[in-house]
DNA sequence: TATTATTTTTAGACTTGTCTAAATATTTTT
DNA sequence: AAAAATATTTAGACAAGTCTAAAAATAATA
């Protein structure tokens, strides 16, 4: 059984695989997890001992079957856990991520099978991320950066790309919360900003930077 | 702020001195945590460091006001996930104390006052023991070991002084659990064993081990 | 009270996870 | 392709928590 560092490091390399197909660096990971280069080698070299992930020296490294499954398991409970705390505690999406970055370390498939049939097999977090099922299936929908989506098509908020607190309340301010139906109303060329339509009222004015971290659906 | 293994220090001391009002000695303490003398030696330095338990060579040691505060907050962080875990994802109360001695050291006031008010605010875990409230106020009824009750006295289950698997599991089969009614209706004086009646019909035999272990609430 | 027996502490070692500083590889740039 | 920059690894150290074996203190008993 893995120490709760060691999921840390496995699920931190699972969310920069999930962008470099070619691997995680060991200095990618040290920056996700705040820590030194020379630490994260001493913890790969460890990993890889365990038949956890893929390992040569001076390589990016990529996780084995055993070591994706554990970080899906991770994820899993992480994204369970956020769906608790927003649906039944009642928090905000901006507020539940250190608290799910402690509980998804609970060891225990029982525990957490029951949280899932509790909360009704949820498939997706208050973010919009897909959870896995048990088995560390995972169902993506297509989403598109709200930055690459075209003027006057329907769309969906349906997740985000940035899952910072600051960013997270901005959204709640600006009501551009998850299932929010909107239109792109006009984009200005010069900075790539843009005006949307939400409610079929409310205008919205977003920057690039804004509009690049919401993921929508095209209906 | 404390280590999950320091807190689980504290709650072992706290534990031992609600019996022991001498304190909790080095042994008591090592076999409470399955932990050798040595061991224990070592973290009661580090706790008296940290002005946390009153430790002075060869002594039982006790609490500091600090100390006491922190144990008794764990106290109700396990009490109310086991709450938790009863009430809505319908474990059984001989299968949460595992669980709960790992969401016990999530750190977090907020998270823990949230799901007090989300679980309505009990006064009581499944097996009757009293939830301190936030300030470390805890309440208790004045129960009595059920080997130690009268006759034909109408008595109430609201407690157990043994939170064993086997035993609870027992309780659950011959129905003995929490809130249960019931009236001793023989004492056996040679071996103390007794037979009750619940629901004032079905009658059961319990051995004297078993009704030292069963607290009981005099109506 | 002197002698056992028990309890507690000390000393030294090990593991996990972390760090800094230096050495070695790999990449990039010229 | 050689030099410079960057990335990665090694070496050695440290803190937390644990252990065994041995020493010291306290308690029990003859």
């Amino acid at each position: 059984m893995s120490s709760q560092t060691q999921e840390n490091y496995l699920k931190c390399i699972y969310k920069i695989c999930e962008k470099n197909i070619q691997g995680a660096s060991t200095n990618a990971i040290a920056e996700e997890l705040e820590t030194k280069a020379a630490t994260v080698t001493d913890m790969l070299k460890k990993l890889s001992n365990q038949k956890l992930i893929n390992y040569k020296k001076y390589q990016a490294v990529t996780l084995t079957a055993i070591g994706k499954k554990q970080a899906l398991s991770i994820v899993r409970n992480h994204r369970l856990w956020e769906v608790f705390l927003v649906e039944k505690l009642k928090f905000s999406w901006n507020e539940v991520h250190e608290f799910a970055e402690q509980l998804e370390h609970i060891k225990s498939d029982e525990l957490i099978d029951r949280l899932d049939l509790y909360l009704g097999h949820p498939k997706f977090d208050p973010h919009g991320d897909p959870i896995p099922n048990k088995n560390g299936k995972i169902v993506t929908h297509k989403t598109i950066p709200l930055n690459e989506a075209k003027s006057n098509e329907k769309l969906i908020i349906s997740g985000v790309s940035e899952h910072n607190d600051d960013f997270l309340s901005y959204l709640n301010e600006t009501n551009l919360i998850l299932g929010q139906k909107l239109v792109i109303k006009k984009i200005n060329e010069y900075d790539k900003s843009m005006q949307l339509l939400i409610n079929k009222k409310d205008s919205i004015f977003i920057s690039h930077t804004v509009a690049k971290n919401i993921l929508v659906l095209c209906q």
